[in-house]
DNA sequence: GGGGCGAGAGTGGCATGCGACACGTCACCG
DNA sequence: CGGTGACGTGTCGCATGCCACTCTCGCCCC
């Protein structure tokens, strides 16, 4: 586990650890921690430790057992359907919303994600790559206004990037995560809110389809994932006055 | 072998009890509080009150300031159009694919919940009628199939307790909430997804704008209350293949 | 009399002490 | 030989100790 050298407070970086030690999967799903462990190999006393587990046990990431230990909950195939569900129903609006709100900072800020994504992908570099993803996809998000919809929906991330980050690469190239992203800043630099919108909708729509069938393969046994699970709810008619 | 008392953690405990005290307003919004004082009122020590804290913090509802106290956030005007924001993206979807998920017991319960509502309504009982109206909303989420969806919404309507319970009946009458649920529990039992959702929305669109009116007629003093605050990020043109 | 300052009280954040409980081990009994 | 129960180890949950920092208020110097 990574040792922070620098001077926040313990608990915040105690929390960016273990937070990166559960994605990484350096804290393997479904294995069991104590907090006095934990505590040592991050060279703090265990309070600072247990107060970030009980943020990431809130966030669903982890489970305290009591008088046992600290599990790390693994994804399961709801987990992502859930997550996607959510994302479809909320990133979407969010961006229409954002379309019209963006301030120069903002565009700016965004134009400089996707050039670092772009840059990431031509050097292959997968976590870089991610890393400015979130970041893009969290400008938009802070943009329609809602810290509520963007803390929520970038919590979620957290519960995909451990599977994702190690597999994604499997099914889908760095090359095509760009061109999708690239088809949604055009709109919003465009000034295009539906079709921004619409954009948004067939990305997550895309990514979800892509992981939930790798992951159902990966559970399964490869070569048979044969799931059609119903993500998107707003494909009902629509409830409009 | 049965332990029939099962005395809930203290965490548990402190939290329910934090929780209530700061929707009732016990601990007024805007005040400061130290943990030991608290802890002391509640009769623990300060550990299980700080961890309870630090939940209600994840959840916006206090901040710690450092070395300072406790302080318990009010729930401003943009709180409460976050809030139903995101309740309108997230609450017809949800009862749109709960009609056709709802099993014996959960239309059961949902029955259940409307009677008290109505029982509650004509006894005046304005907070057994609210605790109900939350179980109601509960349930329909559950029966969604959406963990995330239902917990998250459940959260937020903690933002709005507060300012609803005391204040609602100052501009709608109970009858008219039960009223409102009734023609969601009608189109739910007539298997009605798309009319439920529908009447889903207005109910919430409708308590939304009730509440944001009065909150910033409160605000701004009486009488003048002229806020137009577009709420509503579904209202644009569909975003479907 | 006015202004600056310093000492004291109070606080959150971190470290540590302590008791009750879960689980694995192993000796002992049937 | 198989089952069982007591014990030891390890763990969380809660209580408490300690420290650096903030804020207040009264005192002292000018």
């Amino acid at each position: 586990m990574k040792q922070l050298p620098e001077t926040a407070s313990v608990n915040a970086q105690v929390l960016a650890s273990l937070r990166a030690a559960v994605i990484t999967g350096e804290l393997a799903p479904g294995s069991l921690h104590s907090v006095q462990n934990l505590a040592t190999q991050l060279g703090v006393s265990r309070t600072p430790v247990r107060e970030a587990l009980i943020k990431l046990a809130q966030q669903g990431m982890v489970r305290f057992e009591r008088n046992r230990g600290v599990r790390i909950l693994l994804t399961s195939l709801h987990d992502l359907e859930e997550v996607f569900a959510l994302r479809l129903l909320l990133e979407p609006p969010a961006v229409r919303r954002a379309v019209t709100r963006l301030d120069g900072n903002q565009k700016r800020e965004l134009r400089r994600m996707f050039a670092h994504m772009e840059k990431a992908a031509k050097a292959d570099d997968e976590f870089t790559m991610f890393e400015h993803d979130r970041r893009f996809h969290r400008v938009l998000l802070e943009a329609a206004g809602n810290a509520r919809l963007a803390a929520f929906v970038d919590g979620l991330r957290d519960m995909v990037l451990r599977r994702g980050v190690s597999t994604a690469r499997e099914s889908r190239s760095l090359d095509d995560i760009v061109a999708e992203h690239r088809a949604i800043l055009d709109l919003i630099e465009a000034g295009d809110a539906e079709g921004a919108a619409k954009a948004m909708r067939e990305h997550v729509r895309h990514t979800a389809e892509l992981l939930i069938a790798q992951e159902a393969g990966a559970d399964l046994g490869p070569g048979l994932a044969a799931v059609d699970i119903d993500l998107d709810w707003t494909l009902a008619a629509r409830d409009q006055d």
